[in-house]
DNA sequence: AAGGCGATTGCCT
DNA sequence: GGCAATCGCCTTT
């Protein structure tokens, strides 16, 4: 029997506070391993749990707010608590969680998730060209959430999400009831940039089979 | 106005 | 490991 806790219809699954996005924000990436992420999917609820993010920072010449707000970062700039979704290479969405106060332009990418609840519905979100079967034996693992695009895709989320907040029914990050040991976050350079490429702002629960890739 | 490049993914060799 | 897909932002004419 599964732990009521991690049924996404319990009203236990409240939102995190505003507060909580509004530490340092390496911190708060930090944090947010092992936290739920809750979707709404049309009618059909959806709950993963959040393995591996990176931080974006103020003055990273790597982030999307370096050079300011604009048409496309604006949502960076609402403060803590909103959502940040932008189409990357003009075919996946990628989705923020944005840190800190109004006009500070920090954020963490949610990178790699772990199912908990909906996991036929993600699975049917993810088929594609020929499709990945996830039926009998096969064990999918990084195919359905192990990437900021698959993430997206597997929770139906697109741009109709884009600067809208944590807080709501459809829409929330939640506590799990479990505490990461810090020895089970590894932290690396983060992936696919060419910027910045030095600092260690990847962070990642170190031994779960979903991350985007092996440490 | 035009071209390069990107916080990615999946297919091909 | 290489590379196309595909759109929007940013820099350069």
């Amino acid at each position: 029997m599964s732990s009521p806790v991690l049924c996404s219809a319990n009203p236990r699954l409240n939102p995190l506070p505003r507060k909580f996005y509004l530490k340092d924000t390496l911190e708060v990436a930090r944090s947010l391993l092992g936290k739920g992420l809750f979707v709404l999917h049309k009618t059909t609820p959806l709950l993963v749990e959040i393995v591996e993010v990176e931080a974006y920072l103020d003055r990273d010449a790597a982030s999307h707010s370096f050079r300011g707000k604009s048409g496309r970062n604006w949502p960076m700039f609402e403060g803590g608590g909103t959502c940040y979704v932008y189409l990357s290479y003009g075919v996946n969405y990628c989705m923020n969680v944005v840190t800190q106060v109004q006009d500070r332009g920090e954020a963490v990418l949610l990178r790699a998730a772990a199912p908990l609840d909906g996991i036929h519905t993600m699975a049917r979100n993810r088929e594609f060209y020929g499709g990945i079967d996830f039926t009998g034996d096969s064990k999918p693992t990084r195919a359905l959430l192990g990437g900021p695009g698959k993430l997206t895709q597997a929770l139906g989320v697109n741009m109709s999400h884009n600067g809208r907040t944590f807080f709501e029914d459809d829409l929330k990050i939640v506590d799990l009831g479990g505490e990461v040991p810090a020895r089970e976050i590894a932290e690396s350079p983060r992936i696919g940039i060419s910027k910045a490429t030095k600092k260690r702002y990847r962070f990642f629960m170190k031994n779960s089979p979903w991350l985007s890739r092996r440490a």
